[in-house]
DNA sequence: TGTATCCGATACATTTTCGTATCAGATGGA
DNA sequence: TCCATCTGATACGAAAATGTATCGGATACA
């Protein structure tokens, strides 16, 4: 019942990450929903002692693993947005290839997220956690953005409404692209909606490239 | 096992019907994956004995229901679309005003739809099922859309990739709205996003209002 | 090295769920 | 009205999942 232990060692680190690892991969075969405890157990090459010593129920593994993830991948997000090669870019489709790589479009990932948003969706302690990374995120990008469409000689009046439409077109073309991964036609109309997003929330001051 | 009845009865159709009501709350309610056939069968007023005489699983009644619900919601779309009146729109903005209340912003449904998305990434089956309903969806607003703005003079180039268009940034926007439905910020800045949108995808002709 | 503490495998009791088989009653066509 | 057919409630067995209790072995710290 009570997961916290009173002297932490190397070794349940070590297993409560296999446990993670395993849920992700368990998740995202089987939906959360479907999942059971022993099924992740066996992922991870335990038993369902070693489980509920580090984690209280199901949800509560769902929750941390996700969690986890979300900030590693905004930390990964930061990490490729700082690295970028920004000599290169001359226009707003350029922008939108130097950044597009960044966030990528997993299927794994995809498919949990949507569980966790029908989980949160029902859970309203949940929509705040959600509320909180989907805010890390824009935050993260939307800067990078800015910068980038100024050395283009753009302005961007509103960067939080910016922020908030990036993100909606990631998930919306997110989705469609995934339903149909070997369509290259909807990669580039994602591609296009972007970019006509980046033009539609920037004004051209024909400042210095 | 088989669950095509060889004389179909009136009271048949009806166990079916709430049968698939039933499924839509509990889904809604509990998840699709944390759902029992004993559940909707409580809910619907009937035993699992009717369930396996109409359904033959849980699965079954899923897609079931959920092909259901997307029709009649284009349907309704379409019986919206063309009962609306037109004579008062101006300008973009307008046409955003008067076509986004046809395609609601629903709770329930959203949920339902984030499960099944995950649930069809993992079966490729159903992928052609959800692709379907998309191109129906979009192929029912997009030339409504383009009209519109033909009457206020603009033309429409690629109707196909305003559609895509549409549909990415309603889904997008819908997760934000119902994460925080209180916050009228996050819904202003979504009818924002599709007036820059529409104007983003469309020409100004100069031609007659 | 000693030992107090923690970790995780095993076993177990309980609860839930599933799908089928059965059968009394309802239904609707002749 | 009659009866072949369909409908759906009940009962049942098998399987799966959950959470707990126990206990030998591993680990950290003095």
């Amino acid at each position: 019942m009570d997961t916290t232990p009173k002297r932490v060692t190397k070794r349940r680190g070590e297993t409560r990450q296999r446990l993670l690892d395993a849920a992700l991969t368990v998740f995202a075969e089987q939906g959360f929903g479907r999942s059971t405890v022993e099924q992740v157990c066996d992922r991870a090459g335990y038993t369902r002692g070693a489980f509920y010593s580090n984690f209280a129920s199901l949800d509560d593994l769902f929750l941390a693993m996700w969690e986890q993830r979300s900030t590693e991948l905004i930390d990964g997000l930061r990490q490729a947005l700082d690295g970028m090669d920004t000599a290169k870019v001359r226009n707003v489709r350029g922008v939108v290839e130097l950044v597009t790589p960044a966030v990528p479009v997993d299927d794994t990932w995809y498919r949990i997220t949507s569980e966790f948003t029908a989980h949160a969706l029902r859970n309203p302690g949940l929509r705040r956690v959600m509320k909180t990374r989907e805010e890390a995120i824009a935050g993260a990008i939307t800067p990078v953005v800015a910068a980038l469409l100024r050395k283009i000689g753009r302005e961007t009046p509103d960067q939080v409404a910016l922020g908030q439409a990036l993100v909606a077109v990631h998930d919306g073309t997110a989705a469609q692209c995934l339903l149909e991964p070997e369509n290259p036609a909807v990669w580039r109309r994602r591609a296009d909606l972007f970019e006509r997003v980046l033009t539609a929330y920037s004004i051209e001051t024909g400042g210095r490239s």
